[in-house]
RNA sequence: GGCCAGAUAGCUCAGUCGGUAGAGCAGAGGACUGAAAAUCCUCGUGUCGGCGGUUCGAUCCCGUCUCUGGCCA
């Protein structure tokens, strides 16, 4: 008896922290596989962030295609939303030229959301709604904010901590614009994964160091990045006045540079700082990957053929 | 050489009127579904510089030594 079964097409992620080195093994696992990459990084989205975000040049590519970098300009507003939309749409293009797809990024929440093919429906965010929400907790507390989503989403309010309250805000909102609640959502694609009702067959590889290690890339790629005139970018992102809300006063990179400009720190003051900013996130990204993924680990000290082969190895 | 002030967590320091100690920072772990490079939660045992003395008991008092600052020669 042959058992036949539908092959799901493969999708490979590449993941793992800043500065682990994903950009130069896409490269090479793309070479060797026919493959394309797109880019799952929240902020090589925006046209301009480029040292910042380490952005792969043109010359890097050797030919491979590239999607979903520099797609957005500064002020315009991206989403997981519309992330998790253009990676399909991309998944399906690669896939149609019989080429293999590549998500290759640091955002934990831009690969989730893929692997476990989130639903996201058409939602309007009402900005005055959410400005009121916050009011309500300067005026009140935050338990008090916390407590209105506990009437209209317990198992929601029980998973949030009161004091986070973008997430607490949120979950009202889609309490409010969405037909169900944020955790009868969750309910739902619990299953879909269960059921593995998923369209791929996604092949996770994180690449990982030890921290020390990892700390010590990360050092020295900000000094490196100083080099590149890192400062002559974040006074670009400086001299605009955005709002912080803007996505990209939020990339580490930037704000850190922006008490040097008002003159109250010196530029080391700010390199330390920016250092030290990107080691704190490179663990939060550890934690997502290593507590939300199914990853495969490969080991970042090992060279790139090494690790090129490894990949090609377990995804037959 | 003399005088003074220090020596306590990886760092900066607080404190104990004598009952073996705690903040900030650093660091670690965790959460995460439309801002995610964001947002949020949890975590503090260290010969209280060495050696003696006083004391039931010393990190605290006394002596001495070492080291670090400062001042005077």
């Amino acid at each position: 008896m042959i058992k036949v079964e539908k092959m799901k097409p493969k999708v490979i992620c590449i993941v793992g922290p800043t500065a682990s080195g994903k950009t130069g093994l896409s490269i090479e696992v793309a070479k060797k596989i026919n493959g394309e990459i797109i880019s799952a990084d929240s902020m090589q989205i925006y046209k301009g962030l480029d040292i910042a975000t380490a952005k792969i040049k043109r010359a890097e590519m050797e030919g491979i295609k590239h999607y979903l970098i520099d797609i957005c300009s500064i002020e315009e507003n991206f989403s997981v939303a519309d992330f998790k939309i253009m990676c399909y749409d991309k998944i399906q293009d690669i896939i149609s030229k019989d080429k293999v797809p590549i998500i290759v990024g640091g955002t934990g929440l831009y690969i989730s959301a893929i692997v476990n093919d989130m639903n996201f429906e058409e939602q309007v965010i009402d900005e005055n709604y959410r400005a009121q929400l916050y009011n309500l907790s300067e005026k009140y507390s935050n338990e008090y904010v916390h407590n209105i989503l506990k009437k209209i989403d317990p198992q929601a309010a029980a998973n949030i901590h009161s004091n986070n309250l973008k997430r607490v805000i949120r979950a009202i909102e889609i309490a409010k614009y969405s037909n169900k609640t944020k955790s009868e959502h969750m309910k739902e694609e619990k299953s879909r994964i269960d059921l593995k009702d998923v369209k791929y067959d996604f092949k996770i590889f994180c690449i990982d160091f030890p921290r020390q290690n990892l700390y010590e890339r990360i050092n020295k790629r900000v000094d490196l990045m100083i080099k590149q005139g890192l400062e002559e970018e974040a006074k670009m992102v400086f001299d605009k006045k955005l709002s912080k809300t803007v996505t990209c006063m939020q990339a580490i990179g930037y704000k850190e540079f922006f008490p040097y400009f008002e003159g109250e720190i010196t530029l080391e003051d700010a390199t330390n700082k920016l250092k030290q900013e990107t080691r704190r996130y490179a663990k939060r990204q550890v934690t997502w990957f290593r507590n939300k993924l199914k990853t495969y680990s490969i080991d970042g000290e090992k060279n790139k053929e090494e690790l090129t082969n490894e990949i090609i190895n377990n995804i037959c």
